[in-house]
RNA sequence: GCCGCGGUGGUGGAAUGGCAGACACGCAGGUUUCAAAAACCUGUGAACGCAAGUUCAUGAGAGUUCGACUCUCUCCCGCGGCACCA
């Protein structure tokens, strides 16, 4: 007998799919396309890992289901090949870093083909290969003629070990993307990439998008909107402003300073007029000295200095204010000034504690008693009160009162009026109605809490503004207390633990806790409005639009978004990168370079080793030329762009790769575009997948493509779960790689391939555990077998398990789920082995099931069976819905809803029917007896459960 | 701190309101063999029991329901992202 040998018949079939060109996408093909595209690997040295695999491995299989169901598939490859690490490993091995990215490019090739993944090489591209970044270059020009590309200069992210600035997006928690070396901040002039142009855009549209959840959720942090308002402070004596945003315009009237970060241009213009303007600017120097990270890892101290001698207005009751320069405001947000709150913000409040500011109450918290509501219609009254908490420090207990009338707890209380202190008012309180006199320790905690409920003894709405003091008891003398007091309330010492929202009735309850156990810090959450003239009472939403309107209204500000979302930073001081086409000419200025100059070569006899400056600029020949407006001399721009410009477009170059005199053709960007499926890591959630969607986006403004009424480019995208190894990411500077290399020579490419799909949910991470490999092998074994050994008549048979498998199969790949969609296979084969008869039908149909996971074996069994032609050019099978029902089902017999047997049932029996089964049943009719059942509850098919109690 | 994902046998995982543990790995016993490997068969969540069976069990605790891995709330743990964002 014959044995499965993988060795044999993968290269085999590797070499007739290349030779029948059967992948390659057909421009003219009538059938509806399928886009299936993966992230285009970056070439290093290391080769592809078992963790590639995976997401090539998918896509393929999407695209092999989706070529079964006639559909015209484009899957194509290619290089994102410029990029630091050829160049840094050309340094280190003195080479250069096209031969290094070659070699790479030949060591991937090699590897991606032994996956026998149908892609179309015809189409490949290589984004530093001059045909391709021609077009990278002629973007750039196009986005610099719409004033989407411009030059300005700026603190920019600067890391000293890449020697070259970085992307916002490229600094992770204040250190390089690439090497981990922390980042500083330079000023410097640089190119930028419009994207905020388009903020608004980039989030809307994620609405529509057939993506994961928590990668739209990614984006939408990183866009960063938010809605508030802009208001103008003026300066005392002074025609200048300072202009902030918040989105708390409701505790404007708390606002008792400002603050400018210390990059704020207006510092400049102030000069003249700041009394301490030393100490200012040494204080500014320094701050500019601290890198991001430096800056925020002291968050425990605040620091900031006061400008002597000037003044800023609130525009809202024209008090006069300070102004602070403080680096604990961030010049790249908002405005980069800020109104200081302290009362109803931590920053502000531990800032203004410090250099003590004053700090006013504007908002309290609101409590609706929610045991008594208050009730529409009825009459509603405001009252002051005062609530003790008394602590005895020696068995850490609080004193509590328990209504013998109401069965509920409370602290001592009563009524205050205006003029009353609220510390005096306490104490008596507490007195009255326990006794207790040796009150020490006392303090005011928070602010007032409004409180909303239903007095039922009075009929009436109470609306009760309730103060908090805190006592500890200084010793046990205690006076007698009055009849009625004794009468109404025992007097309990309670546990700490009993202080919650549950023990006692005050509807205040989580507040007090709060400030019980947090004394010093400022309220955040909304509110209602005090202190704030005709807006007290409002509420904080309400108050937010009110006083915008009325800032709106003295022409003091107004509504505003604001986004996080900063402008992409594509210069790059690097070699190993698409130039930037633009030209510097004394006399013209920036000129670009014209389109027919294009491409501007990367020079290749260079000395790219990095020394701070581009290595372009070392290179004479390409350094000098001549305007082409004047034809003046003139140098060129010898910064290259962001590997990420070049990435950002690449899906579209896929549709006509060859193509000299466009990046693409238009016809056919229409035909292929957008892209169906993208399979990638989640790595590129915000990078890679933001820039494309804005480069789509701008490339539709522009009238240079049309695909897609919004200018996405990416229909649908998936996120392939990475693969761990001993709990952490692959990589070679681990040293926990797991080559697929060593797998396949055992085991082969289809049994490699089906582990990498059956280890687990393709969106979960999953952690690498090679043993489950032999369990596909043996699978496939049993698969060979099955039609080596199997007598295929040519007679029709109907086989319900089998129309079954056909089913779920087909959902599952639809729903991603290839790990289920295997093991129902599995279970097929399983079945199957039971029989050694099949009819040819049945034989081919499972043969085509096979197919998109084990191409390999699947054609080779194809051929046996004496099929011309692939596989691949048959169609995917349809299960017949009447076989696949099921003729019985069967149904859980339940007492009070614990399972106590099954029974089987035709699935339209009716309830009735069922339980005369059960009763015909000898194990059953033992167990229940159906009169006694209070209730039967019947799910048609699945469950019938007998309800006793 | 905020946001997201996850927690089920010895292991990877299945089941999204109705028989918890499909499928696979591993392990144990058996068949075969001079022997071993491979293959095949049987068993395999835990506890008690000779057995029939009973009880317990999906991170912890509460709730909703005739019935909860699944829904709701509170909390714990792990992973990831963002973070002085005004």
């Amino acid at each position: 007998m014959e044995k499965y040998d993988p060795k044999e018949i993968e290269p085999k079939w590797q070499k007739v799919w290349e030779e029948t060109k059967l992948y390659e996408a057909k421009d003219e093909d009538p059938q509806p396309k399928f886009y299936c595209l993966d992230m285009f690997p970056y070439p290093s040295g290391e080769g592809l890992h078992v963790g590639h695999w995976r997401g090539f491995v998918l896509s393929d299989v999407l695209a092999r289901f989706n070529m079964l169901l006639g559909k015209n598939v484009l899957h194509p490859m290619g290089w994102d090949a410029f990029g630091l690490p050829a160049e840094n490993a050309a340094i280190k091995r003195k080479s250069h870093p096209k031969i290094f990215t070659d070699n790479a490019i030949a060591t991937f090739k090699k590897q991606l083909h032994q996956i026998g993944v149908m892609f179309d090489w015809s189409r490949e591209i290589n984004t530093s290969d001059p045909n391709y970044y021609k077009w990278t270059q002629w973007l750039f020009l196009k986005l610099y003629e719409n004033d989407l590309a411009y030059r300005k200069e700026a603190p920019v992210n600067w890391c000293p070990n890449c020697q070259t600035v970085l992307a916002n997006e490229q600094v992770v928690s204040g250190e390089c993307e690439r090497c981990g070396s922390k980042v500083i901040k330079k000023n410097l002039t640089q190119w930028f990439f419009k994207i905020t142009n388009f903020a608004e855009d980039l989030l809307k549209d994620l609405n529509n998008l057939d993506w994961p959840e928590r990668t739209k959720t990614l984006q939408r942090n990183w866009i960063g909107k938010s809605e508030g308002t802009n208001i103008e402070f003026r300066i005392q004596n002074s025609e200048l402003k300072i202009n902030v945003f918040t989105t708390r315009a409701d505790t404007l009237f708390g606002c008792t300073y400002v603050v400018l970060s210390p990059e704020h241009p207006l510092l400049n213009n102030l000069k003249s007029q700041i009394l301490n303007l030393k100490i200012v600017e040494d204080y500014i120097e320094n701050a500019k000295k601290k890198s991001d990270l430096e800056r925020t890892e002291l968050q425990k101290e605040k620091t900031g200095v006061k400008l002597e001698g000037i003044k800023a207005i609130n525009p809202i009751n024209n008090e006069e204010i300070d102004i602070y320069v403080a680096d604990y405001v961030l010049a790249t947000y908002g405005t980069g000034a800020v109104m200081a709150v302290p009362a109803h913000d931590e920053r502000d409040f531990e800032f203004a504690k410090k250099y003590n500011i004053p700090i006013k109450e504007v908002i309290i918290p609101e409590r609706i008693d929610k045991r008594n509501p208050p009730v529409a219609g009825k009459e509603k009254i405001e009252r002051k009160n005062v609530q003790a908490i008394v602590k005895d420090p020696k068995t850490g207990k609080f004193l509590c009162l328990h209504s013998k009338k109401h069965n509920w707890n409370t602290f001592p209380m009563g009524g205050i009026n205006d003029s009353e202190n609220i510390i005096v008012a306490a104490k008596r309180e507490v007195t009255e109605e326990t006794g207790y006199t040796n009150l020490i320790n006392e303090k005011l905690l928070g602010s007032p809490v409004r409180a909303e409920y239903f007095a039922k003894h009075k009929n009436q709405n109470r609306v009760s503004f309730t103060s908090l003091v805190y006592f500890e008891l200084g010793g046990n003398e205690q006076i007698e207390i009055s009849v009625e007091e004794k009468e109404a309330n025992d007097i309990l010492w309670i546990e700490p633990k009993d202080m919650n929202v549950d023990f006692m009735v005050h509807a205040e309850m989580d507040i007090w806790l709060d400030w019980l156990n947090n004394p010093k810090h400022a309220y955040t959450d909304y509110g209602i409005l005090i202190n704030s003239n005709k807006f007290d009472g409002l509420n904080s939403k309400e108050a937010q639009q009110k006083i915008t309107e009325k800032l709106k209204e003295i022409g003091a500000g107004d509504f505003t978004t604001n986004y996080k979302l900063r402008d992409w930073l594509i210069s790059r001081q690097r070699y190993w990168g698409a130039p930037i086409p633009i030209i510097y000419c004394p006399k013209c200025g920036i000129v670009p370079v014209p389109e027919k100059d294009l491409p501007v070569l990367l020079p290749e006899n260079i000395e790219f080793k990095p020394h701070g400056e581009s290595p372009l600029k070392q290179s004479e020949k390409f350094l000098n030329t001549t305007c082409p407006k004047c034809g003046e001399k003139a140098t060129r721009e010898t910064d290259t762009m962001d590997t990420f410009v070049d990435s950002s477009w690449y899906y579209i170059r896929y549709t006509d790769s060859q193509n000299k005199n466009n990046m693409a053709d238009e016809s056919k960007i229409k035909k292929w575009l957008p892209v169906d499926l993208y399979v990638g890591g989640i790595e590129h959630a915000i990078l890679h997948l933001l820039y494309a969607r804005f480069i789509s986006k701008a490339l539709h403004q522009l009238k240079l493509v049309n695909f897609s009424p919004n200018g996405e480019p990416f229909t649908k995208l998936f996120n392939i779960g990475m693969i761990y190894l001993h709990g952490s990411k692959m990589s070679k500077s681990k040293g926990n790689i797991v080559s697929p290399d060593e797998l396949i020579e055992k085991y082969g490419t289809d049994a490699l391939r089906g582990y990498e799909l059956f280890i687990g949910p393709a969106d979960q991470d999953s952690e690498w555990q090679v043993s489950g490999i032999t369990g596909i092998y043996r699978f496939l074994e049993k698969v060979w077998d099955f039609y080596t050994n199997n007598k295929i008549i040519d007679q029709p048979q109907e086989d319900q398990m089998i129309e079954k498998t056909i089913k779920k199969v087909t959902e599952e790949i639809q729903e991603f789920r290839p790990n289920t969609a295997l093991s129902n296979l599995m279970e097929l084969f399983n079945y199957l082995r039971k029989t050694d008869i099949i009819s040819k039908d049945y034989a081919e149909k499972i043969n085509i099931l096979l197919a998109p996971f084990f191409p390999h074996l699947a054609e080779e069994i194809w051929q046996k069976n004496g099929n011309a032609g692939s596989i691949f050019n048959s169609s995917w099978p349809k299960h017949d819905e009447t076989l696949a029902k099921d003729q019985k089902v069967v149904v859980a017999v339940q007492l009070d809803g614990k399972t106590k047997g099954v029974i089987e049932v035709n699935p339209t029996a009716s309830q009735e029917e069922v339980v005369n089964e059960i009763n015909k049943n000898e194990k059953l009719s033992k167990l229940v007896d159906p009169s006694k059942a209070r209730k039967i509850i019947y799910i048609a098919g699945r469950a019938l459960n007998f309800v006793l109690k």
